[in-house]
DNA sequence: AATTAGCACTCGACTCGATAGACTGCTAAG
DNA sequence: CTTAGCAGTCTATCGAGTCGAGTGCTAATT
């Protein structure tokens, strides 16, 4: 949050009115047009006050005998506007009511990514909290001598994961190797279990008691492909098409491909969102303030939520010039909804 | 499969380069450059032979004065051209070994995806086939009074829910509830285990077996919410933005947007590709021959796949000039070695 | 009957120039 | 500090003109 010091009151009015209206219409903003809506000045004042905004870096002329269009920095400062004015929202009941109907979390955040999406019109994603608490596991047997194993995490989480042993394990033994694993391990994250697993196994190679080492071996095999990366949901990316149209010369085919291959992705994705992640609350970067270069077309408004074990993230991302109230509002709403569902009923 | 009886050998050889070119580069093709190929022909003599092909609907021209360009029945002629010349291929062993580190068949079937888009260059799909018949169940208590349930269908297919029920169960209970529920529906189709469920309940309304009558309350709430729709896994949308560039005024903006939004739907497509499903083996599907005319400007190649209990499908979809050859190539070696991997180990 | 050379014709793509219109920046007056 | 007025700049658009690629047709040839 800058304090932009150096503009006045009005200009600083002015400067809203501005991107809010070239948000609206997509096309530079004139003198003569900012006239018309009440200021109480000239055309020609406004020209001067324009040259002032676009000597410190708050808007650019696309040519020279164009209106002025909102830098990212124009951008900010008007975002900044509003979160300082926002006053919080819930989602409608509709929506809550669509939300409620998701049986497991990942259904869940799959549905917030389409609700973010429809009500700001962008793209929409959610990601779920790093599942890091080791809860509990089972054992099912499979027939062909496989075996399903489900792992459950702090809040919920469920994954589950076919597996293959070596040895053969009967029903009975099965259920104690879940005990033993279960108490051993219950409370230590993903990534703890898998190290102490291997350890334990290679401290003890002689291990007296053959049934715990089954047990750990089993445990080994479980764990060695699980991949603490949360999962992304994504929704809404047709809607990057539809202003391709209008053609924004900044939002090109290009830049657009590479948001899409981002996508696609997943991982890097994911990463990069992390690093907002850091920030609690609501957090809008916009255009050249991401640090990746295939983003700085775009702008991302994303907010953390918490299920009380980890923290999420629900969000949109869209081209910089995007209806950031809209967003934020969806962006708001639904993250609060979403910690009030899942920590509130513990899903 | 058509016939195209009035084709002479030589003018279906002459479409057959025709149209070998126009996917290549994408211009279209002028009686000059056919006459450089070799055919021993002069460009008036081919002249002849594109006005009989155009009249016979296989090229058009589009415009006066420029070169053929194939219609869809002329992709149609080639590519059966193709199919009758096709030998089968094998995956290549990096793509087999990919394949192999899947370890549940929801992973494999994104993998899948992925690498008959990766060889295709198109966008590229799996649907799993129908998680028909039911295995057995398991409950998982979870903290909170919550259950949850793991659902493990025929052929190695789990899906798992959280539930809340309305009663108490002890962790004894729960095991001897799985343990009838499994005796009684092992066999049946998930959505016949749903029907049972509701009528047993309804039927012995008065059931003298209070714990019998609990478990298929647990029952009930756990299959109201299944979902027997096929899952589908797709990959390489961001390979449709491509060849916009080219700018093929065939493959619009519009049309482009509307098969993203189809691709995001899912089930849409979903039920689309089940249409075609019904026939097995390889099927190629061209431009106008599709039903819905969201598609009529892509094509699809698809080819089923069955894992002993079911049939699926891999496939993918791209602009109708699209590698025919690279396409067929690369559904048929992956259908097959999906069926390989996955009826054979039982996974 | 099929093939071919030659020619006139068509039509899109590109270039050039001129015009109109939208804004700005600047200057000088209020 | 504001404003009216004016000159200047740049884009978008239109029409004319040209180029060139490619066709269809006709008449001659095999």
């Amino acid at each position: 949050m800058f304090r932009h010091p150096e503009l006045a009151e009005r200009d600083r009015r002015i400067l809203g009115v501005l991107v809010h209206a070239y948000i609206d219409q997509g096309e530079p903003v004139s003198s003569l047009w900012l006239a018309n809506r009440g200021f109480g000045v000239s055309s020609a004042t406004l020209r001067n006050i324009m040259a002032r905004l676009e000597e410190l870096g708050y808007v650019r002329q696309p040519h020279t005998s164009a209106g002025r269009v909102p830098t990212d920095l124009g951008y900010r400062l008007y975002v900044d506007q509003l979160l300082a004015e926002r006053k919080s929202l819930r989602p409608t009941p509709q929506v809550e009511a669509r939300l409620r109907r998701a049986g497991t979390v990942e259904d869940l955040l799959s549905h917030v990514s389409q609700e973010v999406s429809r009500a700001s019109h962008q793209v929409g994603f959610a990601i779920a909290p790093d599942m890091t608490t080791f809860e509990r596991l089972d054992f099912v047997p499979l027939p062909g001598g496989k075996l399903l194993v489900v792992v459950v995490a702090a809040g919920g989480h469920v994954t589950h994961k076919v597996i293959e042993p070596t040895e053969e394990y009967e029903p009975g033994e099965l259920q104690q190797a879940a005990n033993y694993l279960n108490q051993q391990f219950r409370g230590k994250s993903l990534v703890e279990v898998r190290q102490a697993v291997v350890e334990r196994l290679r401290e003890e190679r002689t291990l007296y008691d053959e049934l715990m080492a089954r047990a750990l071996r089993l445990a080994s095999t479980t764990f060695e492909g699980i991949d603490p990366v949360p999962t992304l949901y994504i929704q809404g990316t047709s809607l990057l098409l539809e202003d391709v149209r209008t053609e924004d010369p900044d939002v090109t085919l290009t830049t657009l491909r590479t948001l899409f291959r981002m996508i696609e992705e997943k991982t890097r994705l994911i990463q990069l969102l992390d690093d907002y992640l850091g920030t609690t609350g609501l957090t809008v970067v916009i255009g050249s303030e991401h640090h990746d270069t295939d983003l700085q077309c775009f702008s991302l408004v994303a907010s953390t939520y918490s299920d009380g074990h980890g923290t999420g993230a629900v969000g949109v991302i869209g081209p910089t010039r995007m209806r950031y109230s809209r967003a934020i509002n969806a962006v708001d709403s639904l993250s609060k909804a979403i910690s009030r569902m899942v920590s509130g009923t513990d899903m």
